[in-house]
DNA sequence: GTGATACCTGAGAGCAGACTGAGGGTGGCT
DNA sequence: AGCCACCCTCAGTCTGCTCTCAGGTATCAC
């Protein structure tokens, strides 16, 4: 049993992969994102202890890359913050269980014990913001039962602003999570493309889902309107 | 929780017995397919383990037997052999899952859990999308009442993107699924026979159940159409 | 109001992905 | 050997997606 603890806290960190070599685990630490993801990518790991709080990359990050690099790997987040949103967004983002600090170690065994046992689902997941619904497996997006015709682009940036529905996402994280990690590109081009999608899943239906928020990016509206 | 293990490696099937009944199931033991096929057949089992080199029977006809009795008790085949085609055969034939030897024992064990969660699943033997219907058992293919004649390839992609209908297949897991595992081929390949299958189960229809999807792969439509 | 800044959008060039027709190679059959 | 069906490669064509650019419009500070 192989497990992978992500954390930036040392002493934590150690504390945990300490306790988790007593019960037996094979435990490799990284302290920040990038290690982490580098590692769980790297490495076939029956568990990922993942705090959400990262330097570099967090672990919403760190979780999502993976899910889109078709890993599957169980994924435990751990949190500080204990807001309803940071639940749901971590398991939106493909988390299989979430976990507040502080936790008792006990119940993070049992937890990490059951999501062992339950082992990777790879999961058949639609996005669902109001009455938008977005299919990664078939590649089909729908507004109530109308279903819309995306290009390649336009749908990665749909899929993106979905996974977020209710943040704002700014310009320079869609065109990292977009477009590919190259930074040459201009800023414009997401206008652009947010143009595009705003005519082909708004205005054909009178919404107004992806709002601006000048001098911070866009937002995708939670309740779909 | 009763299982049948059919499998002529006399050692092998000992071991797999042992290994099972310390898990708590109850374990049945078969050296030939016509022992297994009439201990299937006369006892009710949970779930059957199914080796494919079987003397007196193979696997294959052994699974075939039990589902055309309308017996369908999960089958986890077990098969020295690795070829793609031995797979999809397998489940053609209405095998419920596939492990190639040598396999992990944990590996076997899940599957097998998973299978028995499952329980048995009445299915048809021939796929069905829309008003296709494709039989692998007598290699045939019908849109409606008329049936098509495909070569051996167009057959075999037919045959797998009507197993991921209203999926995106990329051209890559087509390769690796039609063609052999051998990457060295090209992925023109897959667009040239992709031409070939519409202009036989598509233009004589004036359907269009193939469809493109740029840059991700190709979608056979749920609908038919 | 005026200017500055941020954002939107129409037009069009460039290009990569997909389609297709032609043809060579291979293996089975007569 | 000759024929045929099938498999695959190649190169040319075409479609439509992507992105840039430039000018227009909204928003904000003063």
């Amino acid at each position: 049993m192989r497990v992978l603890v992500v954390d930036d806290e040392v002493r934590l960190a150690d504390a945990l992969a300490r306790g988790l070599r007593s019960e037996g685990f094979a435990v490799d630490v990284a302290h920040d994102g990038q290690d982490g993801l580098h590692l769980a990518s790297e490495n076939s790991y029956d568990a990922v202890l993942l705090d959400v709080m990262l330097p570099v990359l967090s672990g919403y990050r760190v979780v999502q890359a993976l899910r889109e690099a078709d890993n599957w790997v169980p994924v435990l987040m751990l949190s500080a913050k204990d807001g309803e949103h940071d639940q749901a967004d971590g398991l939106d983002l493909g988390a299989d269980d979430y976990l507040v600090k502080p936790f008792s170690y006990v119940v993070l065994l049992a937890r990490l014990r059951a999501l062992v046992r339950r082992g990777a689902q790879p999961r058949p997941v639609s996005l669902t913001v109001g009455d938008l619904v977005l299919d990664p497996g078939s590649r089909s997006v729908r507004r109530g039962d109308a279903p819309i015709d995306l290009t390649t682009r336009e749908f990665s940036l749909l899929e993106l602003l979905m996974r977020r529905a209710g943040q704002v996402v700014s310009k320079t994280d869609l065109l990292a999570g977009v477009w590919d990690a190259n930074a040459d590109n201009d800023l414009n081009v997401v206008e652009v493309y947010v143009g595009y999608l705003r005519r082909k899943i708004d205005t054909p239906f009178g919404r107004r889902s992806i709002t601006t928020v000048r001098g911070a990016g866009y937002r995708l509206e939670p309740g779909g309107d």
